[in-house]
RNA sequence: GGGGAUGUAGCUCAGUUGGGAGAGCGGUACGUUCGCAACGUACAGGUCAGGGGUUCAAAUCCCCUCAUCUCCA
């Protein structure tokens, strides 16, 4: 019986855990407080701050299996999937890691006795390679391993040295790689280890770190030199299981066959179809994992990178001729794979596939939107006789509307048409150099030397607020402007870092406590408190009188008020997530929060609006548990067995190893680090301030408790009995009364504008008495009173249909403006133009104007103007 | 972070050089009909995304903001 995937994995996390290592658990595909990096694209990652020094473990030893995605940013494998054995967007890498313990001499012995004992790959088959320069690394691959030494390759630095950036620690790697024989790769007399192609497949890399690179380029020799390797899962399996390519193994041919079944094509009918037929499956299981981490699909960032892999998996799904929704179905299956390792994407799977199905749906739409632009564009190209669609058309498809060029390529062709790919090509790289200039760079929030410091020491900050609002300390740094300083005085705005303290530091959405921290002779008021992301709790706020120094003796005390008020909305947002899941389904996951003082504010997943009816109804079910005063049960244990009872873990939270649990009866189970009331009761009153859309598939809820609740209502309802006695009913009747008030104005407007049309009516009965024949035209040049445009044209309107045949010209004046209006019956088009007179006009006010021949507006800026300048209409036709 | 596009009735969208805010579908009422479908007639429904500016006059031109789509990084 060959090892399945699932065994590799845990065998792996065996033999290291057996041999003193702490098994870890993956971290999240989004890698937390690293802006550089878009997802987590190695083991190592989650070790880095570590590494680094910047963090200390409670091991020295440790051992994982990580989930990784390489697509978008630097390492870019997106377009190659599909077409080789080995690329993929997700894969799983195995690795073990030593803080400063062990070295060189063990891990290659590690490594070496998985790899032909654990795994059983025959010794002969097996290479290794080492830097050039590292002959420590060749000797003990020679004596600890017995391996022969014309099997061990000395390679440059673009194989064989690691570096994390263009600064920090580095070193040489070594690398096992198995030679799969002649008949896989480049056939090529000169193919060896190094070769670009397959033969020489490399299965583990061993990163040597043992030096630090500074700015100016140089290494030194790290004091406690440190162990990072990675065995890609997926490349291990292809081997043991002795496949040719990673497709083939049990990670993925569930997945296929589910592509195959859904496209009625199987691997093994072209080339073509086992490309379209792998990208699918590979991005489906990168779809599904992302999303799981809490991904969602946007037009920017992360977001935008799983987008883009959904669509890609998309269009292959057409190139086989499946153009229903799909893939959702594809990703379900993934999840069926992967349930062993990672149960939780089994729990998530019809949130996963809502999401995805939701993403199908739209790319269509965008596609039916597009091609519509395309066949104008096209349809135009022809009429010119053009049979080339040019560049700049490819990219403007592409570009603004997102439009495949593949797809390009399809319409085209029917239409006996070709694509000018280079110029097309030019626009891209244009684009490209572009927002390469305009890319600044990120910065790091948390570069403040003087707490790297502090944690490179195994500092941490003691959080007590859990159990006291006060508490005696003593200053360990004191930061003003981004530097340690050395004193701070009445009136500086500083940061501070005590041993322990009440004060909670922003995290899980609930902000950081205010308060008051004194000692003798010194007072500082204390604004916001923050967490750094060693878990360094920093003060920030500005010394009311005194002089502090660091090492000082202080005493800090969290204002109370602030506090509980914090503490009712933190555990309502709990209530609240377990009453929303209740209410519309299991799919509700919690996607953010801000717990402040004053309100809160709850961001979760569902797919539509609440209606008036649900949201009254989870209203009261919360309220309801508040009624119940239930007491919050909050435990300390170890991560691992939280999790077993079934809690609720967040997806951008940060778990330590100890975590706390918040329980409230059966209905609400947390990982929780905030700060809660004691019981349900405390909350007093919950009510929904509103709720909406803050992106797709993502609803807000905001809401008040507590005091702020109750001002709230009285707020409301004081507001509703105003209005109540301005309409002189009762509340209840607010609704009826104000119906009735509605209808009665719009009886009235239209009684208005009736009387309106009859006075105007009546005055231009009046009016036509000034009509004056001028060279056997009927002209008609009057000051009327009208305030709006409109209603001058109405009753020109009303002029011209009663005069039959001629010329009307009226003004109006405000007190700083004039309003003029002509008209030109049909029978005079020919000879006059309503335009023409009403510039002349309107030149006479200090104004101008335009319009069609038959009607046209004009104004102007002096009023006084406006009898001369009407009188003139008359001369002015005669002249025509 | 940079570029392109879009935002007009409940929905899908027209709107020409700046000069009467429209169509189709949907809705309501009435009519033809035993009834439904269908058709006919009428009506309702709009801060033209929001804010500023230019102009006598802005859905239309300019600037800013927001939202959505999209490409690049």
């Amino acid at each position: 019986m060959k090892m399945t995937g699932d065994d590799l994995r845990s065998k792996f996390l065996a033999y290291f855990e057996q041999r003193g290592h702490t098994i870890v658990k993956s971290s999240l595909l989004v890698p937390d407080e690293d802006p550089s990096l878009l997802f987590t694209n190695a083991g190592m990652v989650q070790f880095k701050r570590t590494f680094l020094g910047e963090d200390k473990r409670p091991y020295v030893r440790a051992t994982s299996s990580q989930k990784c995605v390489r697509a978008g940013g630097k390492h870019n494998d997106l377009e190659n999937v599909g077409h080789t054995a080995r690329h993929h967007t997700f894969f799983e890498m195995l690795g073990n890691f030593s803080f400063g313990d062990y070295f060189k001499d063990q891990a290659i012995e590690l490594a070496w006795d998985l790899m032909t004992r654990g795994y059983r790959i025959p010794e002969e088959r097996l290479w290794v390679s080492v830097y050039e320069k590292d002959d420590d690394a060749h000797r003990l691959w020679a004596s600890r391993t017995g391996i022969p030494e014309n099997r061990i390759v000395r390679l440059g630095e673009k194989d064989n040295f690691w570096s994390m950036g263009d600064t920090g620690p580095c070193g040489p790697c070594s690398e096992i790689l198995i030679d799969q024989g002649e008949a896989i790769g480049c056939g090529q007399p000169e193919c060896k280890v190094g070769c670009d192609c397959d033969r020489y497949l490399e299965l583990w890399n061993l990163v040597f770190m043992e030096f630090n690179r500074d700015q100016s380029g140089s290494m030194t020799r790290l004091p406690k030199p440190s162990i990072d390797t990675g065995l890609g899962l997926e490349r291990i399996a292809a081997v043991v299981q002795g496949v040719a390519s990673n497709y083939e193994t049990d990670l993925f041919m569930p997945i296929i066959r589910e592509v195959e079944a859904i496209s009625g094509h199987s691997l093994g009918e072209s080339p073509e179809i086992d490309v379209s037929i792998k990208v699918i499956a590979d991005h489906s299981r990168a779809v599904a994992f992302l999303i799981g981490d809490g991904v969602l699909p946007s037009n920017e960032g992360r977001g935008y990178v799983l987008r883009r892999i959904l669509r890609r998996a998309i269009r292959y799904g057409r190139s086989l001729g499946v153009t229903r929704p799909f893939l959702h179905q594809a990703a379900g299956e993934v999840s069926h794979v992967m349930k062993l390792a990672y149960p939780e994407l089994l729990e998530a799977d019809a949130y996963i596939k809502n999401i995805i199905k939701n993403e199908e749906v739209r790319f269509m739409a965008t596609l039916d939107s597009g091609l519509r632009v395309l066949e104008d564009a096209l349809g135009e190209l022809m009429a010119m006789g053009i049979l080339e669609v040019p560049g700049h058309l490819i990219f403007k498809m592409y570009d603004t509307y997102g439009f495949p060029v593949d797809i390009i390529q399809d319409v085209v062709r029917d239409d006996g048409m070709s694509l000018d790919m280079t110029g097309f090509e030019q626009a891209m790289a244009q684009q490209r150099l572009r927002s390469r200039t305009a890319w600044k760079g990120s910065g790091d929030r948390w570069a403040i030397k003087a707490y790297k410091g502090l944690s490179a020491q195994g500092i941490r900050t003691a959080f007590v607020g859990h159990d006291v609002t006060t508490i005696d300390s003593e200053v360990l740094v004191l930061v003003q402007g981004g530097k340690a300083v050395e004193q701070a005085t009445a009136g500086d705005s500083i940061e501070i870092v005590v041993a322990k303290t009440p004060f909670y530091g922003e995290a899980g959405g609930q902000v950081g406590d205010r308060g008051i921290i004194s000692g003798q002779d010194f007072e500082m008021e204390v604004s916001d408190t923050v967490k750094d992301p060693n878990d360094i709790i920093i003060h920030k706020g500005k010394v009311l009188r005194g002089t502090i120094l660091p090492g000082q003796a202080v005493t800090l005390s969290v204002d109370q008020e602030t506090r509980m008020a914090i503490a009712r909305n933190h555990t309502s947002t709990h209530i609240l997530h377990a009453v929303l899941r209740r209410v519309l389904g299991d799919h509700v996951k919690q996607s953010g929060s801000l717990v402040a003082p004053e309100r809160f504010r709850f961001d979760f997943t569902h797919f539509s609006g609440l209606d008036d009816k649900t949201f009254q109804e989870i209203e009261i079910l919360v309220n309801d548990r508040i009624q119940q005063n239930i007491p919050v049960r909050i435990e300390e244990m170890d991560a691992e067995e939280a999790l077993k009872t079934g809690a609720t873990a967040l997806f951008e939270e940060k778990y330590g190893d100890r975590v706390r649990l918040v329980t409230i009866e059966d209905f609400s189970k947390e990982l929780c680090g905030g700060t809660h009331t004691t019981r349900t009761g405390d909350i007093g009153l919950f009510k929904m301030v509103s709720e909406g859309s803050v992106a797709a598939g993502v609803r807000r809820i905001e809401a008040l408790t507590g005091k702020a609740a109750l001002a709230y209502t009285q707020e409301t309802s004081w507001t509703l009995h105003t209005l109540a006695q301005m309409l002189k009913t009762k509340p209840d009747e607010l609704t009826e009364r104000l119906q009735k008030v509605l209808t009665q104005l719009k009886n009235l407007d239209k009684e208005v504008a009736g009387l309106k049309s009859k006075t105007a009516t009546d005055t231009s009965d009046q009016l036509l008495a000034a009509v004056k024949t001028v060279n056997g035209v009927r002209v008609l040049a009057q000051e009327v009173s009208a305030d709006m445009p409109a209603a001058l044209r109405d009753l020109a309107d009303h002029l011209k249909a009663k005069m039959k045949s001629g010329i009307v010209v009226l003004g109006s004046r405000t007190p700083d403006k004039v309003l003029l209006v002509a008209e030109v019956t049909k029978d005079h088009l020919g000879r006059f133009h309503a335009g023409k007179i009403i510039k002349q006009v309107a030149a006479a006010v200090g104004g101008g104007g335009g319009g069609r021949p038959d009607m046209a507006q004009a104004g102007g800026t002096k009023p006084e103007k406006l009898p001369e300048a009407l009188a003139g209409v008359f001369d002015m036709v005669a002249r025509l």
